[in-house]
DNA sequence: CGAATAGTGTCTATTAGACAATATCAG
DNA sequence: CTGATATTGTCTAATAGACACTATTCG
Protein backbone atom coordinates (compact mmCIF):
# COMPACT_ATOMS: atom_id res chain seq x y z
CA UNK A 1 0.00 0.00 0.00
CA UNK A 2 3.21 2.24 0.17
CA UNK A 3 3.38 2.15 -3.48
CA UNK A 4 4.66 5.19 -5.57
CA UNK A 5 2.45 8.14 -5.14
CA UNK A 6 1.27 10.00 -8.29
CA UNK A 7 0.74 13.83 -6.92
CA UNK A 8 -2.88 14.98 -8.06
CA UNK A 9 -4.65 18.50 -8.54
CA UNK A 10 -7.11 18.82 -5.57
CA UNK A 11 -9.52 21.21 -5.97
CA UNK A 12 -12.24 22.42 -3.47
CA UNK A 13 -15.91 23.33 -4.82
CA UNK A 14 -18.54 24.65 -3.61
CA UNK A 15 -22.51 24.29 -3.61
CA UNK A 16 -23.34 27.64 -1.59
CA UNK A 17 -27.47 27.92 -1.08
CA UNK A 18 -29.28 30.27 0.27
CA UNK A 19 -32.87 31.72 0.22
CA UNK A 20 -34.08 34.53 -1.86
CA UNK A 21 -37.27 35.79 -2.66
CA UNK A 22 -38.84 32.42 -1.15
CA UNK A 23 -36.59 30.67 -3.95
CA UNK A 24 -34.13 28.24 -3.45
CA UNK A 25 -30.58 30.13 -4.56
CA UNK A 26 -27.19 28.82 -5.36
CA UNK A 27 -24.05 31.27 -6.13
CA UNK A 28 -22.84 30.20 -9.45
CA UNK A 29 -19.75 32.15 -11.21
CA UNK A 30 -18.64 33.08 -15.07
CA UNK A 31 -15.68 31.58 -16.41
CA UNK A 32 -13.48 33.63 -17.33
CA UNK A 33 -10.93 30.93 -19.19
CA UNK A 34 -10.95 28.29 -21.01
CA UNK A 35 -11.93 25.82 -21.07
CA UNK A 36 -16.03 26.24 -20.45
CA UNK A 37 -14.91 30.31 -20.99
CA UNK A 38 -18.01 32.62 -20.52
CA UNK A 39 -20.42 29.09 -18.86
CA UNK A 40 -21.49 29.30 -15.24
CA UNK A 41 -19.51 26.88 -12.66
CA UNK A 42 -19.67 26.60 -8.76
CA UNK A 43 -17.14 28.45 -7.28
CA UNK A 44 -14.45 26.72 -6.56
CA UNK A 45 -10.20 26.74 -5.95
CA UNK A 46 -7.18 24.98 -5.32
CA UNK A 47 -6.30 23.32 -1.86
CA UNK A 48 -2.95 24.48 -1.11
CA UNK A 49 0.01 22.50 0.68
CA UNK A 50 -0.50 23.41 3.82
CA UNK A 51 -4.05 24.25 3.91
CA UNK A 52 -6.80 21.93 5.56
CA UNK A 53 -9.78 21.21 3.31
CA UNK A 54 -12.30 22.90 5.19
CA UNK A 55 -10.29 25.88 5.30
CA UNK A 56 -10.17 25.81 1.64
CA UNK A 57 -13.62 25.44 1.16
CA UNK A 58 -13.64 28.64 3.44
CA UNK A 59 -11.22 30.98 1.74
CA UNK A 60 -13.14 30.09 -1.64
CA UNK A 61 -16.41 31.05 0.70
CA UNK A 62 -14.45 34.08 1.60
CA UNK A 63 -12.98 34.83 -1.57
CA UNK A 64 -15.72 34.29 -3.95
CA UNK A 65 -18.50 34.96 -1.95
CA UNK A 66 -17.12 37.51 0.44
CA UNK A 67 -18.31 35.14 3.25
CA UNK A 68 -16.66 34.69 6.20
CA UNK A 69 -17.40 32.07 8.81
CA UNK A 70 -20.13 33.97 10.68
CA UNK A 71 -24.23 32.50 10.57
CA UNK A 72 -22.34 30.19 7.71
CA UNK A 73 -22.98 26.62 7.87
CA UNK A 74 -20.55 24.74 6.07
CA UNK A 75 -19.93 20.90 5.74
CA UNK A 76 -17.82 18.47 3.12
CA UNK A 77 -20.21 16.45 0.76
CA UNK A 78 -18.76 14.13 -1.53
CA UNK A 79 -15.33 13.87 -4.09
CA UNK A 80 -15.94 14.11 -7.18
CA UNK A 81 -12.86 12.49 -9.17
CA UNK A 82 -13.59 11.31 -12.30
CA UNK A 83 -10.34 10.74 -14.43
CA UNK A 84 -11.57 12.97 -17.60
CA UNK A 85 -14.02 15.32 -15.42
CA UNK A 86 -12.04 18.03 -16.05
CA UNK A 87 -10.39 19.01 -19.91
CA UNK A 88 -6.86 20.17 -18.66
CA UNK A 89 -5.80 17.57 -16.72
CA UNK A 90 -7.05 15.05 -13.80
CA UNK A 91 -8.39 17.53 -11.00
CA UNK A 92 -10.00 15.61 -7.69
CA UNK A 93 -12.68 18.04 -6.22
CA UNK A 94 -14.09 17.84 -3.11
CA UNK A 95 -17.34 19.40 -3.38
CA UNK A 96 -18.29 21.05 0.25
CA UNK A 97 -22.20 22.67 0.80
CA UNK A 98 -22.33 26.14 2.24
CA UNK A 99 -25.31 27.31 3.72
CA UNK A 100 -26.38 30.94 5.22
CA UNK A 101 -29.22 33.01 5.45
CA UNK A 102 -30.02 36.21 3.27
CA UNK A 103 -26.73 36.03 1.57
CA UNK A 104 -24.81 39.64 0.10
CA UNK A 105 -24.15 39.51 -3.25
CA UNK A 106 -21.18 38.64 -4.41
CA UNK A 107 -18.12 40.55 -6.10
CA UNK A 108 -16.72 38.31 -8.61
CA UNK A 109 -13.02 36.99 -7.45
CA UNK A 110 -10.06 35.59 -9.27
CA UNK A 111 -10.92 33.91 -12.76
CA UNK A 112 -14.64 35.01 -12.78
CA UNK A 113 -16.37 37.57 -15.45
CA UNK A 114 -19.49 37.54 -13.17
CA UNK A 115 -20.78 36.16 -9.85
CA UNK A 116 -24.39 36.13 -8.60
CA UNK A 117 -27.00 33.68 -6.69
CA UNK A 118 -29.57 32.20 -9.43
CA UNK A 119 -32.79 30.63 -8.52
CA UNK A 120 -32.61 27.06 -9.38
CA UNK A 121 -35.46 26.70 -11.24
CA UNK A 122 -33.82 29.44 -13.72
CA UNK A 123 -30.65 27.53 -14.28
CA UNK A 124 -29.89 25.72 -17.68
CA UNK A 125 -28.17 22.44 -16.08
CA UNK A 126 -26.77 21.42 -19.43
CA UNK A 127 -24.97 25.07 -20.04
CA UNK A 128 -22.79 24.70 -16.55
CA UNK A 129 -19.13 23.48 -16.97
CA UNK A 130 -17.47 20.53 -16.17
CA UNK A 131 -19.59 17.95 -14.24
CA UNK A 132 -20.99 20.93 -11.94
CA UNK A 133 -24.49 20.04 -13.07
CA UNK A 134 -24.44 16.41 -11.37
CA UNK A 135 -22.70 17.48 -8.19
CA UNK A 136 -25.61 20.91 -8.21
CA UNK A 137 -28.23 18.21 -8.17
CA UNK A 138 -27.01 15.44 -6.03
CA UNK A 139 -25.89 19.06 -2.84
CA UNK A 140 -29.77 20.10 -3.64
CA UNK A 141 -31.08 16.13 -3.26
CA UNK A 142 -28.61 16.32 -0.03
CA UNK A 143 -30.06 19.82 1.11
CA UNK A 144 -33.64 18.56 0.72
CA UNK A 145 -32.75 14.83 2.67
CA UNK A 146 -31.15 16.82 5.52
CA UNK A 147 -34.16 18.76 6.18
CA UNK A 148 -35.74 16.25 7.23
CA UNK A 149 -33.64 14.22 10.04
CA UNK A 150 -31.38 17.25 11.23
CA UNK A 151 -32.00 20.67 11.91
CA UNK A 152 -30.40 21.93 8.95
CA UNK A 153 -32.90 24.19 8.43
CA UNK A 154 -32.24 27.11 11.05
CA UNK A 155 -29.04 27.68 9.13
CA UNK A 156 -31.04 29.34 6.27
CA UNK A 157 -32.67 31.66 8.81
CA UNK A 158 -31.14 34.78 10.86
CA UNK A 159 -30.05 34.26 14.59
CA UNK A 160 -33.77 35.10 15.31
CA UNK A 161 -36.58 33.79 13.49
CA UNK A 162 -40.67 33.04 13.59
CA UNK A 163 -41.66 29.21 12.76
CA UNK A 164 -43.41 30.49 10.01
CA UNK A 165 -40.57 31.91 8.39
CA UNK A 166 -38.86 28.09 9.39
CA UNK A 167 -41.91 26.62 7.55
CA UNK A 168 -40.78 28.89 4.88
CA UNK A 169 -37.51 27.39 4.75
CA UNK A 170 -39.32 23.70 3.91
CA UNK A 171 -41.90 25.07 1.44
CA UNK A 172 -39.27 26.70 -0.54
CA UNK A 173 -36.09 23.65 -0.21
CA UNK A 174 -39.01 20.82 -0.64
CA UNK A 175 -41.53 22.66 -2.94
CA UNK A 176 -44.70 21.77 -1.14
CA UNK A 177 -46.64 23.55 0.53
CA UNK A 178 -47.02 22.66 4.56
CA UNK A 179 -50.21 23.17 7.21
CA UNK A 180 -49.15 26.08 9.46
CA UNK A 181 -50.80 24.36 12.54
CA UNK A 182 -49.06 21.00 12.44
CA UNK A 183 -45.78 22.84 11.29
CA UNK A 184 -45.74 24.94 14.50
CA UNK A 185 -46.44 21.75 16.81
CA UNK A 186 -43.80 19.65 15.44
CA UNK A 187 -41.21 22.24 14.99
CA UNK A 188 -41.76 23.27 18.76
CA UNK A 189 -42.03 19.87 20.28
CA UNK A 190 -39.11 18.81 18.53
CA UNK A 191 -36.29 18.29 21.23
CA UNK A 192 -33.07 20.58 20.51
CA UNK A 193 -34.90 22.36 17.29
CA UNK A 194 -35.86 25.69 18.57
CA UNK A 195 -35.20 28.11 21.39
CA UNK A 196 -38.33 30.05 22.40
CA UNK A 197 -36.92 33.25 22.77
CA UNK A 198 -39.64 34.99 24.94
CA UNK A 199 -40.06 37.75 22.28
CA UNK A 200 -42.41 38.95 19.69
CA UNK A 201 -42.05 40.32 16.65
CA UNK A 202 -43.62 43.51 15.58
CA UNK A 203 -47.46 42.68 13.78
CA UNK A 204 -47.13 42.67 10.08
CA UNK A 205 -50.30 42.91 9.75
CA UNK A 206 -51.61 39.45 12.06
CA UNK A 207 -50.96 38.56 15.13
CA UNK A 208 -47.13 38.74 16.13
CA UNK A 209 -45.07 35.82 16.45
CA UNK A 210 -42.59 34.37 18.83
CA UNK A 211 -39.28 34.39 18.33
CA UNK A 212 -37.04 31.90 18.55
CA UNK A 213 -33.43 30.66 17.44
CA UNK A 214 -31.82 27.58 16.84
CA UNK A 215 -31.27 24.91 19.19
CA UNK A 216 -28.57 22.42 20.11
CA UNK A 217 -29.69 19.49 18.32
CA UNK A 218 -28.00 18.33 15.21
CA UNK A 219 -30.61 15.59 14.55
CA UNK A 220 -34.38 15.61 14.45
CA UNK A 221 -35.81 12.99 16.61
CA UNK A 222 -38.34 11.96 15.56
CA UNK A 223 -37.83 13.55 11.78
CA UNK A 224 -40.02 15.42 10.27
CA UNK A 225 -40.90 13.73 6.84
CA UNK A 226 -42.18 14.49 3.80
CA UNK A 227 -44.23 13.15 1.11
CA UNK A 228 -46.95 13.21 3.98
CA UNK A 229 -49.45 15.83 4.68
CA UNK B 1 -9.94 30.02 -9.68
CA UNK B 2 -7.41 28.93 -11.85
CA UNK B 3 -5.03 29.89 -9.89
CA UNK B 4 -1.77 27.63 -9.31
CA UNK B 5 -2.06 24.38 -8.45
CA UNK B 6 -0.31 22.53 -6.34
CA UNK B 7 -0.88 18.75 -6.81
CA UNK B 8 -1.09 16.51 -3.75
CA UNK B 9 -0.93 12.89 -2.76
CA UNK B 10 -4.63 11.38 -3.16
CA UNK B 11 -5.31 8.16 -1.63
CA UNK B 12 -8.22 5.49 -1.17
CA UNK B 13 -8.72 3.98 2.38
CA UNK B 14 -11.68 1.53 2.46
CA UNK B 15 -13.62 0.39 5.79
CA UNK B 16 -14.87 -2.86 4.83
CA UNK B 17 -17.68 -4.69 6.72
CA UNK B 18 -19.01 -8.14 6.96
CA UNK B 19 -20.59 -10.22 9.79
CA UNK B 20 -18.71 -13.15 11.54
CA UNK B 21 -20.20 -14.67 13.61
CA UNK B 22 -22.98 -12.23 14.17
CA UNK B 23 -20.48 -9.88 15.09
CA UNK B 24 -19.73 -6.99 12.87
CA UNK B 25 -16.16 -6.91 11.90
CA UNK B 26 -13.44 -4.72 9.83
CA UNK B 27 -10.75 -5.65 7.77
CA UNK B 28 -7.58 -4.14 8.81
CA UNK B 29 -3.79 -4.41 7.45
CA UNK B 30 -0.97 -4.76 9.58
CA UNK B 31 1.79 -2.06 8.69
CA UNK B 32 5.13 -3.32 7.51
CA UNK B 33 6.86 0.14 7.28
CA UNK B 34 6.91 3.50 8.75
CA UNK B 35 5.47 5.61 9.76
CA UNK B 36 3.31 2.92 12.29
CA UNK B 37 5.66 -0.14 11.56
CA UNK B 38 3.30 -3.06 13.24
CA UNK B 39 0.43 -1.05 13.54
CA UNK B 40 -2.91 -2.14 11.87
CA UNK B 41 -4.93 0.05 9.48
CA UNK B 42 -7.88 0.31 6.82
CA UNK B 43 -6.42 -0.44 3.59
CA UNK B 44 -5.58 1.55 1.10
CA UNK B 45 -3.51 2.86 -1.76
CA UNK B 46 -2.61 6.34 -3.98
CA UNK B 47 -4.70 6.52 -6.57
CA UNK B 48 -2.70 6.03 -10.43
CA UNK B 49 -3.40 9.29 -12.06
CA UNK B 50 -5.57 7.87 -15.12
CA UNK B 51 -7.80 5.68 -12.73
CA UNK B 52 -11.67 7.02 -11.32
CA UNK B 53 -11.63 7.00 -8.04
CA UNK B 54 -14.06 4.36 -7.87
CA UNK B 55 -12.16 2.12 -9.91
CA UNK B 56 -9.32 2.51 -7.56
CA UNK B 57 -11.37 1.52 -4.41
CA UNK B 58 -12.33 -1.76 -6.14
CA UNK B 59 -8.45 -2.64 -7.18
CA UNK B 60 -7.87 -1.77 -3.73
CA UNK B 61 -10.33 -4.15 -2.69
CA UNK B 62 -9.37 -6.88 -4.81
CA UNK B 63 -5.61 -6.51 -4.03
CA UNK B 64 -5.59 -6.30 -0.61
CA UNK B 65 -8.96 -8.45 0.07
CA UNK B 66 -9.23 -10.89 -2.55
CA UNK B 67 -12.86 -9.43 -2.95
CA UNK B 68 -13.96 -9.11 -6.87
CA UNK B 69 -16.60 -7.04 -7.34
CA UNK B 70 -19.70 -9.50 -7.33
CA UNK B 71 -21.33 -9.14 -4.18
CA UNK B 72 -19.61 -6.55 -2.63
CA UNK B 73 -21.23 -3.20 -2.32
CA UNK B 74 -18.95 -0.38 -2.97
CA UNK B 75 -19.95 3.37 -1.84
CA UNK B 76 -17.52 6.66 -1.11
CA UNK B 77 -17.97 7.99 2.32
CA UNK B 78 -16.14 11.53 2.80
CA UNK B 79 -12.67 12.43 2.69
CA UNK B 80 -9.97 13.59 5.02
CA UNK B 81 -6.91 15.70 4.55
CA UNK B 82 -6.06 17.74 7.04
CA UNK B 83 -2.63 18.82 6.17
CA UNK B 84 -1.12 16.75 9.43
CA UNK B 85 -3.07 14.00 8.86
CA UNK B 86 0.24 11.44 7.32
CA UNK B 87 3.54 12.10 8.65
CA UNK B 88 5.56 11.35 5.34
CA UNK B 89 3.58 14.61 4.36
CA UNK B 90 0.33 15.87 2.79
CA UNK B 91 -1.94 12.83 1.64
CA UNK B 92 -5.75 13.18 0.71
CA UNK B 93 -7.95 10.02 1.69
CA UNK B 94 -10.63 9.29 0.35
CA UNK B 95 -12.47 7.19 2.43
CA UNK B 96 -14.86 4.47 0.98
CA UNK B 97 -17.20 1.60 2.14
CA UNK B 98 -17.31 -2.02 1.27
CA UNK B 99 -19.98 -4.26 2.44
CA UNK B 100 -20.31 -8.27 1.63
CA UNK B 101 -21.63 -11.45 2.84
CA UNK B 102 -19.42 -13.99 4.25
CA UNK B 103 -16.23 -12.36 2.62
CA UNK B 104 -13.00 -14.59 2.76
CA UNK B 105 -10.22 -14.53 5.20
CA UNK B 106 -7.76 -12.09 3.31
CA UNK B 107 -4.45 -13.06 2.42
CA UNK B 108 -1.94 -9.86 2.79
CA UNK B 109 -0.73 -7.92 -0.17
CA UNK B 110 2.04 -4.95 -0.95
CA UNK B 111 3.03 -3.65 2.32
CA UNK B 112 1.31 -5.31 4.63
CA UNK B 113 2.83 -8.00 7.29
CA UNK B 114 -1.08 -9.59 7.63
CA UNK B 115 -4.40 -8.83 7.18
CA UNK B 116 -7.48 -9.64 8.96
CA UNK B 117 -11.18 -8.94 9.70
CA UNK B 118 -11.40 -8.13 13.56
CA UNK B 119 -14.68 -8.23 15.44
CA UNK B 120 -15.10 -4.48 16.13
CA UNK B 121 -15.30 -4.51 19.89
CA UNK B 122 -11.80 -5.87 20.39
CA UNK B 123 -10.35 -3.35 18.40
CA UNK B 124 -7.91 -1.12 20.57
CA UNK B 125 -8.64 2.47 18.65
CA UNK B 126 -5.80 4.22 20.08
CA UNK B 127 -3.56 1.83 18.32
CA UNK B 128 -4.84 2.52 14.87
CA UNK B 129 -2.02 3.81 12.35
CA UNK B 130 -2.82 7.75 11.44
CA UNK B 131 -6.13 9.17 12.05
CA UNK B 132 -7.75 5.22 11.21
CA UNK B 133 -9.83 5.14 14.36
CA UNK B 134 -11.86 8.52 13.82
CA UNK B 135 -12.78 7.51 9.76
CA UNK B 136 -13.91 3.94 11.44
CA UNK B 137 -15.77 5.19 13.98
CA UNK B 138 -17.60 7.30 11.21
CA UNK B 139 -18.38 4.72 9.22
CA UNK B 140 -19.78 2.62 11.26
CA UNK B 141 -21.79 5.39 12.41
CA UNK B 142 -22.94 6.10 8.70
CA UNK B 143 -23.36 2.07 8.02
CA UNK B 144 -25.35 2.16 11.44
CA UNK B 145 -27.49 5.06 10.30
CA UNK B 146 -27.88 4.23 6.78
CA UNK B 147 -29.57 0.69 7.59
CA UNK B 148 -32.25 3.06 9.01
CA UNK B 149 -33.32 4.77 5.78
CA UNK B 150 -32.03 2.60 2.87
CA UNK B 151 -31.95 -1.06 1.90
CA UNK B 152 -28.19 -1.70 2.92
CA UNK B 153 -28.72 -4.34 5.47
CA UNK B 154 -29.22 -6.71 2.17
CA UNK B 155 -25.59 -6.26 0.84
CA UNK B 156 -24.32 -8.24 4.38
CA UNK B 157 -26.25 -10.98 2.86
CA UNK B 158 -25.86 -14.16 0.41
CA UNK B 159 -28.18 -13.33 -2.96
CA UNK B 160 -30.68 -15.71 -1.02
CA UNK B 161 -31.68 -15.25 2.38
CA UNK B 162 -34.69 -15.82 5.36
CA UNK B 163 -35.81 -12.81 7.19
CA UNK B 164 -34.53 -14.41 10.54
CA UNK B 165 -31.43 -13.59 8.77
CA UNK B 166 -32.42 -9.66 7.78
CA UNK B 167 -33.29 -9.51 11.16
CA UNK B 168 -30.06 -10.47 12.37
CA UNK B 169 -28.28 -8.32 10.03
CA UNK B 170 -29.95 -4.96 11.99
CA UNK B 171 -29.12 -6.82 15.80
CA UNK B 172 -25.85 -6.82 15.11
CA UNK B 173 -24.54 -3.69 13.31
CA UNK B 174 -26.96 -1.71 16.20
CA UNK B 175 -25.91 -3.90 18.85
CA UNK B 176 -29.56 -4.84 19.86
CA UNK B 177 -32.50 -7.31 20.06
CA UNK B 178 -35.63 -7.11 17.71
CA UNK B 179 -38.72 -8.44 17.73
CA UNK B 180 -38.83 -11.05 15.48
CA UNK B 181 -42.75 -11.20 14.76
CA UNK B 182 -42.93 -6.99 14.13
CA UNK B 183 -39.78 -7.32 12.41
CA UNK B 184 -41.01 -10.11 9.84
CA UNK B 185 -43.72 -7.42 9.30
CA UNK B 186 -41.81 -4.56 8.66
CA UNK B 187 -39.43 -6.07 6.34
CA UNK B 188 -41.60 -8.18 3.94
CA UNK B 189 -44.42 -5.01 3.69
CA UNK B 190 -41.92 -2.35 2.92
CA UNK B 191 -41.74 -1.59 -0.81
CA UNK B 192 -38.86 -3.05 -2.41
CA UNK B 193 -37.27 -4.16 0.29
CA UNK B 194 -37.27 -7.91 -0.04
CA UNK B 195 -38.42 -10.11 -2.78
CA UNK B 196 -40.67 -13.42 -1.72
CA UNK B 197 -38.95 -16.51 -3.92
CA UNK B 198 -41.14 -18.88 -3.15
CA UNK B 199 -38.77 -21.52 -2.02
CA UNK B 200 -38.08 -22.78 1.63
CA UNK B 201 -35.18 -23.27 3.21
CA UNK B 202 -34.04 -26.73 4.53
CA UNK B 203 -35.75 -26.81 8.09
CA UNK B 204 -32.89 -26.32 10.95
CA UNK B 205 -34.94 -27.72 13.97
CA UNK B 206 -37.50 -25.16 13.36
CA UNK B 207 -40.12 -24.28 10.67
CA UNK B 208 -38.81 -23.54 7.76
CA UNK B 209 -38.30 -20.06 6.54
CA UNK B 210 -38.83 -18.78 3.20
CA UNK B 211 -36.23 -17.59 1.29
CA UNK B 212 -35.99 -13.79 0.19
CA UNK B 213 -33.78 -12.26 -2.29
CA UNK B 214 -32.38 -7.92 -2.20
CA UNK B 215 -35.30 -5.84 -4.15
CA UNK B 216 -35.29 -2.91 -6.76
CA UNK B 217 -35.52 0.06 -4.21
CA UNK B 218 -32.59 1.70 -2.40
CA UNK B 219 -34.59 3.98 0.04
CA UNK B 220 -36.64 2.57 2.77
CA UNK B 221 -39.85 4.72 3.16
CA UNK B 222 -40.74 4.06 6.10
CA UNK B 223 -37.51 3.86 7.80
CA UNK B 224 -37.32 1.12 10.17
CA UNK B 225 -35.62 3.63 12.84
CA UNK B 226 -33.61 2.52 16.07
CA UNK B 227 -34.07 3.07 19.79
CA UNK B 228 -38.19 1.98 19.17
CA UNK B 229 -39.01 -1.21 20.05
C1' DC C 1 -65.27 45.34 12.34
C1' DG C 2 -62.66 42.43 8.69
C1' DA C 3 -58.38 40.67 7.07
C1' DA C 4 -54.34 38.48 8.13
C1' DT C 5 -51.19 35.71 10.55
C1' DA C 6 -50.06 32.91 14.97
C1' DG C 7 -50.98 29.32 17.72
C1' DT C 8 -54.07 25.53 19.98
C1' DG C 9 -57.65 21.93 20.09
C1' DT C 10 -59.85 17.92 18.36
C1' DC C 11 -60.99 14.06 15.63
C1' DT C 12 -59.72 9.96 12.93
C1' DA C 13 -57.03 6.76 10.38
C1' DT C 14 -52.71 4.72 10.65
C1' DT C 15 -48.87 2.85 12.89
C1' DA C 16 -45.39 0.90 16.25
C1' DG C 17 -44.60 -2.14 19.64
C1' DA C 18 -45.99 -5.71 23.14
C1' DC C 19 -47.33 -10.04 23.19
C1' DA C 20 -50.32 -14.04 22.09
C1' DA C 21 -51.45 -17.54 18.86
C1' DT C 22 -50.76 -20.58 15.13
C1' DA C 23 -47.73 -23.20 11.60
C1' DT C 24 -44.26 -26.49 10.41
C1' DC C 25 -40.31 -28.62 10.80
C1' DA C 26 -36.50 -32.16 13.56
C1' DG C 27 -35.92 -35.53 16.81
C1' DC D 1 -45.07 -35.16 21.83
C1' DT D 2 -41.33 -31.43 22.78
C1' DG D 3 -38.53 -27.93 21.34
C1' DA D 4 -37.38 -24.66 18.08
C1' DT D 5 -38.08 -21.28 14.68
C1' DA D 6 -41.39 -18.86 11.32
C1' DT D 7 -45.29 -16.34 10.49
C1' DT D 8 -49.68 -14.17 11.51
C1' DG D 9 -53.10 -12.06 14.68
C1' DT D 10 -54.61 -8.81 18.16
C1' DC D 11 -54.59 -5.16 21.32
C1' DT D 12 -53.22 -0.53 22.82
C1' DA D 13 -50.86 3.72 23.05
C1' DA D 14 -48.91 7.08 20.26
C1' DT D 15 -48.79 9.73 16.11
C1' DA D 16 -49.71 12.23 11.70
C1' DG D 17 -52.63 14.83 9.15
C1' DA D 18 -57.13 17.23 8.28
C1' DC D 19 -59.37 20.86 9.78
C1' DA D 20 -61.84 23.81 13.12
C1' DC D 21 -61.14 27.11 16.47
C1' DT D 22 -59.18 30.87 19.28
C1' DA D 23 -55.71 34.83 19.80
C1' DT D 24 -53.75 39.16 18.53
C1' DT D 25 -52.42 42.47 15.65
C1' DC D 26 -53.30 46.29 11.65
C1' DG D 27 -56.09 49.17 9.03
Amino acid sequence: MDAAAAPLDVAVDLVVLTLRGGKLSVLLVQREDAPFAGAWALPGGFVRPEEDLLAAAHRVLDSEASLGREHTYLEQLRTYGDADRDPRGRVISVVHMALGANLPDPVSGDGAADARFWDLAEIDAGALAFDHAEILTAAVERARSKLEYTTLATSFLPAEFTISQLRGVYESVWGTSLDPGNFHRKATRSPGFVVDLGKQTDGTGGRPARLFSAGEGAILNPPLLRGGE
